[in-house]
RNA sequence: GGUCUCGUAGCUCAGCUGGAUAGAGCAUCUGCCUUCUAAGCAGAGGGUCUCAGGUUCGAAUCCUGACGGGAUCACCA
C-alpha cells in the first residue's frame, strides 16, 4: 500500500464494515493511480469482491463510492467495467502538497530498519585501462550505494584489485625489455593506458614470436606431430598457442620467471611491480574523479591470496572439505544441484574461491555487515552460488548475507567486446566522446554565453555525465545490454540530459520569480487541474520508489521513475503558464509544486550518481 | 549435454508482487519559439508481448513444455 494514502484505505476498510459488515485487511484492496483516460485520481478494483459479496461491480462500487462522498475523502466517482474510479478532493491535494514542500525528502525516506551494508564494485586488474564494462559495473556499484545510503543504511564501498598474476608481469615484462626506461610523464601518456599499452605490446611481439616459431622447422615438426586427424595449420596453432607460451616460447617463459620471482619477494620484480601498479591506480583515480566515485577501502588480492586457508583447515575439521591422495581440497555440492568443486590445490595453493573465502571472512571480522553486495557480472553467477552454498555448509553466519548483484555483459551493436579485436570500448575515450557532444551542443545553444570558462566547464561535465550514466542505468541491470556509442551521447528523448533539462527550467522559473514563496495555508485552498495533482502524486510516491530501487537493488527502477516525472513536468511546464498564473494563489502553488518536484528530481538523480546543474 | 538466464514496435528499452484499449525513446513524416531555457511540446504511422498448453473473473506478468539468443560447467581469475 501507499503511505500517503493510509486516510484512503482506513475509510475504505471503515465502509467495508458498514455497508457489506465485512471485516478486511489493508493488503486486500488493490487501490493504484487511476489512468489518464479516466476521470479520477486512484482506482480500486472491484472483481475480486464480486464473488464473496454475492453483489454485481456497480452494486459494490456506488455503495462504496458513496460511502466515502459521505466521508468527505472523495468529491465524486466512477464506474467502468467493475474499475472504481475515485476523485479525491482539493484539500487532500494541497494538504499533500503543503506537506512535502515543507518537508525534507531525507525524512520522508529514512527507513525505520537500518542495516549495515558493504557493496564491492569496479574490482579491476591492473595490467590495463578501465573500458565500458567497468563502467557499467562502476554506476550501478555507486548508485546502489547512493540509494541504500540514502534510504538510512550505513553502507560502505570497497574495491578488489587484481594487483597480481601472470597479467601484469606480460606488462612489467614488455616495459622492461623495450621502454627505454620511458615513463607516463615522460611521454605524457595517462599512466593506466601507459601501462596497458606494454600489455597490448607484449601480445603483439608474443606473437610476432609466434608467428616466426610456426615458420621454423621445429614448429611445422610440432604440427605434423601434434595435429588432431585432418587439422588443418590455421586451427591448430590457435589451439596449441596456450602450450607454446606455456613450455616453448622466449617471452612466455621469462613472464613466467617474472611471476615465480614475485611471489618469492624479488625486491628488483617487486620494485617494478610497484612502480607499474603506482602507475595503474593514478590512472585508475583520475577516471574515478571523472565519473565521480569514491571507494571507502580497497583490497589488494597480493595481500588476501593467501588468505583463506585456515578456513580450508576448518572445513576439513568440520568434515564439509575433503581430502584427496593428492593433498588437493574439495567440497561437494552436488546435494544442492552444484558439481564438485575444488577449494585448494594439490599444491597447497589457492585458487579463486580460496581468496573469496577469506576476504569475506576478513571483510566480516572488520565491518560485521548485515549485507555484502558484490557488483560483478553474470558470467560469475555459477561462482557465486558455489561461493554462497560453501559458506552455507561452513555454517558461517555471514552466508545469509551475501548478495551477488549480477548484471548483464555490455555488448556492441557488432557483438561481444574483444580485447583481441580491439573492439573494446575504453572508458577514458567514451568520457572525453561525452564531454565533446556535451560542448558542441551548448555552444550551439548559447545559453551559457554569461558564464566564466570555468562554470561552463563544470556544467558541461555535468551534461556529459548525465548522458552517459543516464544511459547506463536506464537499463536494468541484470538485463544484457547494447551499448550503441552513437545513441550514448544522444542529449534528447529518454536521456540524462532530458531530465536535467526539467530541473533547469525550475531553477530558471525560481531565478525569475517577483516574490518570495510562502507556505501554502489553509485559507486559500484553490482548485488544482489533474496535470498538477498528477505531479503532486509522483513526488508523494517517491519514497517507495527509492525503497523499491534499494530492495531490488536496481537503479533502473528510480531511473525511469525519474524521466516519467521529468516528461510530465515538460508537458506541464508547455501547458500552462507559472510565473503569469491567473491569481497570486495560483501562483504560488504553482511555485511550491515547481520548487518540489526540483528537489525530487535532484534526489534521485543524486542517486543515481548525477549532479546537475541550474543551467544549461 | 547439465545448470542458469533472456525473448515486448524496424532499433534500444519500460511495464512483470496478475487488473481497463501493452507504453516510451530513437528512426520516418507533420505542426508549435515577439510570452517562465525548443536538450522542449503536440500529432501520424509502427505489435500474433517467440510459440503451445495450464491456473484465473482476468495473463506480457504466475506454472509447464518447446523454440531461439547468451552465460557457465578449469588444480583460470
Amino acid at each position: 500500500m501507499q503511505d500517503y494514502l493510509h486516510d484512503l484505505y482506513d475509510k475504505l476498510i471503515l465502509v467495508f464494515s458498514s455497508q457489506f459488515d465485512k471485516s478486511i485487511t489493508i493488503e486486500e484492496l488493490t487501490i493504484s493511480t487511476c489512468k489518464k483516460e479516466f476521470e479520477g485520481d486512484f482506482t480500486l478494483v472491484l472483481f475480486p469482491w464480486v464473488k464473496s459479496l454475492g453483489k454485481s461491480p456497480d452494486d459494490i462500487g456506488n455503495s462504496i463510492g458513496n460511502a466515502l462522498i459521505q466521508t468527505g475523502i472523495i468529491d465524486k466517482y466512477n464506474i467502468i467495467k467493475g474499475f472504481l474510479n475515485m476523485s479525491l478532493n482539493n484539500h487532500f491535494w494541497i494538504n499533500k502538497l503543503s506537506e512535502i514542500s515543507n518537508q525534507s525528502i531525507t525524512s520522508r525516506i529514512k527507513t525505520n530498519k537500518p542495516l549495515k551494508y558493504l557493496v564491492e564494485y569496479c574490482s579491476p586488474n591492473t595490467n590495463k585501462p578501465l573500458h565500458l564494462g567497468h563502467i557499467r559495473n562502476i554506476l550501478i556499484g555507486w548508485s546502489v550505494y547512493k540509494i541504500l545510503s540514502e534510504s538510512g543504511h550505513t553502507v560502505n564501498t570497497t574495491q578488489v584489485i587484481n594487483d597480481r598474476g601472470i597479467a601484469i608481469c606480460k606488462s612489467m615484462l614488455a616495459w622492461k625489455l623495450y621502454s627505454d626506461g620511458k615513463t607516463p610523464e615522460s611521454t605524457g601518456i595517462k599512466s593506466d593506458h601507459f601501462v596497458g599499452d606494454y600489455y597490448v605490446l607484449f601480445e603483439v611481439k608474443f606473437r610476432e614470436e609466434y608467428a616466426q616459431w610456426q615458420n621454423s622447422e621445429e614448429g611445422s615438426g610440432s604440427y605434423y606431430n601434434l595435429k588432431k586427424e585432418g587439422e588443418a595449420s590455421d586451427d591448430f596453432f590457435k589451439r596449441y598457442k596456450n602450450d607454446y607460451f606455456n613450455t616453448k616460447s622466449s617471452l612466455g617463459i621469462q613472464a613466467k620467471e617474472m611471476l615465480l620471482k614475485w611471489e618469492s619477494s624479488d625486491p628488483e620484480t617487486l620494485q617494478l611491480w610497484q612502480k607499474m601498479n603506482e602507475w595503474v591506480y593514478n590512472g585508475f583515480e583520475e577516471s574515478f574523479k571523472k565519473l565521480d566515485v569514491k571507494f571507502d577501502s580497497y583490497f589488494y588480492e597480493s595481500q588476501t591470496y593467501l588468505l583463506g586457508k585456515d578456513i580450508i583447515e576448518e572445513g576439513l575439521k568440520k568434515n564439509v572439505f575433503t581430502k584427496e591422495a593428492d593433498n588437493s581440497v574439495w567440497i561437494d555440492l552436488t546435494d544442492v544441484g552444484l558439481d564438485r568443486k575444488i577449494v585448494l590445490r594439490s599444491d597447497g595453493t589457492s585458487v579463486y574461491i580460496t581468496q573469496d573465502l577469506g576476504t569475506i571472512n576478513l571483510r566480516d571480522k572488520q565491518y560485521h555487515a548485515d549485507k555484502y553486495i558484490y557488483v560483478v557480472a553474470d558470467e560469475q553467477d555459477y561462482h557465486f552460488k558455489v561461493l554462497t552454498e560453501t559458506l552455507k555448509k561452513l555454517q558461517l553466519p555471514y552466508s545469509q548475507g551475501i548478495h551477488h548483484l549480477n548484471y548483464g555483459m555490455v555488448e556492441l551493436p557488432s557483438g561481444r567486446m574483444k580485447s583481441r579485436e580491439g573492439t573494446v570500448v575504453d572508458a577514458d575515450d567514451l568520457i572525453q566522446e561525452v564531454f565533446d557532444v556535451a560542448a558542441k551542443n551548448a555552444e550551439e545553444r548559447g545559453e551559457l554565453s554569461g558564464l566564466s570558462k570555468n562554470e561552463v566547464s563544470v556544467i558541461i561535465h555535468q551534461i556529459g555525465m548525465s548522458a552517459l550514466k543516464y544511459f547506463i542505468l536506464k537499463v536494468q541491470a541484470k538485463k544484457r545490454m547494447i551499448f550503441n556509442p552513437e545513441e550514448s551521447v544522444d542529449m534528447q528523448g529518454h536521456t540524462g540530459p532530458y531530465i536535467v533539462n526539467a530541473y533547469v527550467r525550475i531553477q530558471s522559473i525560481l531565478r525569475r520569480k517577483v516574490s518570495e514563496i510562502s507556505e501554502i495555508s489553509e485559507i486559500n485552498i484553490i482548485d488544482i487541474n489533474d496535470s498538477e495533482k498528477s505531479l503532486i502524486n509522483s513526488c508523494l510516491e517517491y519514497p517507495d520508489i527509492l525503497h523499491e530501487a534499494g530492495n531490488q537493488l536496481d537503479p533502473a527502477h528510480l531511473a525511469n521513475y525519474l524521466y516519467q516525472l521529468a516528461k510530465d513536468f515538460h508537458k506541464y511546464y508547455n501547458d500552462y503558464r507559472i510565473l503569469n498564473a491567473e491569481n497570486i494563489e495560483l501562483i504560488n502553488i504553482r511555485l511550491n509544486l515547481c520548487k518540489t518536484i526540483g528537489l525530487h528530481l535532484h534526489h534521485g538523480m543524486s542517486c543515481l550518481g548525477i549532479e546537475m546543474p541550474t543551467r544549461m
